[in-house]
DNA sequence: AAGCAACTCAACCGCCGGGTA
DNA sequence: ATACCCGGCGGTTGAGTTGCT
C-alpha cells in the first residue's frame, strides 16, 4: 500500500484541506466520470491512504476527504447496491436498537454496505414513519414498535419469501444469492456477530458492475455504477423496503410476539414487558389509519409503490388500535 | 403539460480522536 | 507536553428524480 509515489513527491502532509482550498481551485460537487478513473487508476497502482497526498499526486482538484468519500462510498469494488434487502432492514433495526446511530459500525455488519447509505436508509424510511406517527425516532414506543412489530414481520416476510424461493428454485438462474433465513435459528440477536455473519449472506456487486462505466462515457457527470440495475442482486424481495409490510397472513399479527422464548424478542436489551404498556401515549394511530387509507384508496396493488413503501398494513394499525384502545 | 411537493442519495461540513514530530 | 495533521464519523444539505394534482 502506498507503496511508491513515483512522480510525486511525499509532501507530508503539511498542508490541510484548507490551505489546498486556498493553494488551488479545488473541484467541489458531483464528480465527473474522468475524476472516477483517475481515482480508482491511481488507488489501483498505489493503494488507498494519505488521502490528502492522493488527491494532489493523482492530480485530482479534490479534497483528500472528497477522494476518500468518493472511493468508499462509490468507487470501491466491493460496494454494494440496490435496494436493501429484508435481512439487511432486519440487522440494521437490531443493531441501531443497540448501538444508536453508529452507521459505521453498524456498516461493518452489512458487507459491502456503506455507512452513508445505512444513515441515509435510515433517515428516509425508519425516520419517515416515526413522523406519520408523529412520536420521536428515539422514543421508547418508537422503538418498542420496531422490536414488537416490524421486526417479527420482516422475519416472516423473510421466511415466507425464503420458502417462496425454494418454490421457483430453478425457473430463475441469475438469482444467486440465498438466505440463511430459512433456518428457525437464524436470527438470535443473543447470538450476536456470528448469526449475524449468517444472517447477511447477500452477494457483493462484482467490481465488472462497480466498474462498468465505460459505457457511460459520454457523460460529463455521471454516476458510473448505480444506474446498473441491480435488482437482480436483491436476495429476497425486488421491494425489499422495510416499510413494505404486508403480510398476507391470517393470523394475529400479535400471537407469539411476546413469548419470552421468542427468538425475535428473545435478548433485546430491555426487560420484556407486555408492549401493551408501551404502546400508550403518543401515537397517532388515526393519522395512521387515514394515512393508510388514503394510499390504499390511491394504489390497488399490495406490492406497488404506494403500498410498498407504507411502514403498517391493516393488521399492523389494527393491533396497535388494540393495544392503544386497551 | 406544467407546476408543485415529496423523496432519494451523493456530497459536504464540522468535530473529534489518534498518531506523530 | 504540545501542536499539528489526518482520517473517520455523524449530521446536514441540496440537486436530481419521481409522483401527484
Amino acid at each position: 500500500m502506498n507503496s511508491n509515489n513515483n512522480n510525486c513527491m511525499e509532501i507530508g502532509g503539511s498542508e490541510d484541506d484548507e490551505q489546498m482550498n486556498m493553494m488551488e481551485d479545488l473541484r467541489r460537487g458531483p464528480w465527473t466520470v474522468e475524476e472516477d478513473f483517475t481515482l480508482i487508476n491511481y488507488i489501483a497502482h498505489h493503494g488507498e491512504g494519505r488521502w490528502n497526498s492522493l488527491a494532489r499526486c493523482a492530480g485530482l482538484k479534490r479534497t483528500g476527504k472528497s477522494c476518500r468519500l468518493r472511493w468508499l462510498n462509490y468507487l470501491r469494488p466491493d460496494v454494494r447496491r440496490g435496494n436493501i434487502t429484508l435481512e439487511e432492514q432486519l440487522l440494521i433495526l437490531e443493531l441501531h436498537s443497540r448501538w444508536g446511530n453508529r452507521w459505521s459500525k453498524i456498516a461493518q455488519h452489512l458487507p459491502g454496505r456503506t455507512d452513508n447509505e445505512i444513515k441515509n436508509y435510515w433517515r428516509t424510511r425508519v425516520q419517515k414513519h416515526a413522523k406519520q406517527l408523529k412520536c420521536d425516532v428515539n422514543s421508547k414506543q418508537f422503538k418498542d414498535t420496531m422490536r414488537y412489530l416490524w421486526m417479527p414481520r420482516l422475519v416472516e416476510r423473510i421466511q415466507a419469501a425464503a420458502t417462496t424461493t425454494t418454490v421457483t428454485e430453478g425457473s430463475s438462474s441469475s438469482t444467486t444469492t440465498t438466505s440463511t433465513a430459512t433456518n428457525t435459528n437464524f436470527y438470535n440477536p443473543l447470538n450476536q456477530t456470528n448469526n449475524m455473519d449468517n444472517i447477511v449472506t447477500s452477494q457483493f456487486i462484482t467490481p465488472q458492475q462497480s466498474h462498468n462505466m465505460s459505457s457511460n462515457y459520454g457523460n460529463t457527470h455521471v454516476n458510473p455504477s448505480y444506474t446498473t440495475d441491480n435488482s437482480s442482486n436483491t436476495a429476497v424481495s425486488p421491494v425489499s423496503d422495510m416499510t413494505d409490510c404486508y403480510y398476507p397472513t391470517n393470523q394475529n399479527p400479535s400471537q407469539d410476539l411476546y413469548q419470552s422464548s421468542n427468538p425475535i424478542t428473545t435478548g433485546f436489551s430491555d426487560t420484556m414487558i407486555s408492549p401493551t404498556g408501551y404502546f400508550n401515549q403518543g401515537m397517532d394511530f388515526q393519522a395512521m389509519v387515514d394515512h393508510q387509507n388514503s394510499q390504499w384508496s390511491e394504489g390497488e396493488n399490495g406490492g406497488g409503490d404506494a403500498f410498498s413503501d407504507n411502514l403498517w398494513n391493516v393488521e399492523d394499525v389494527w393491533f396497535l388500535k388494540q393495544q392503544f384502545d386497551m
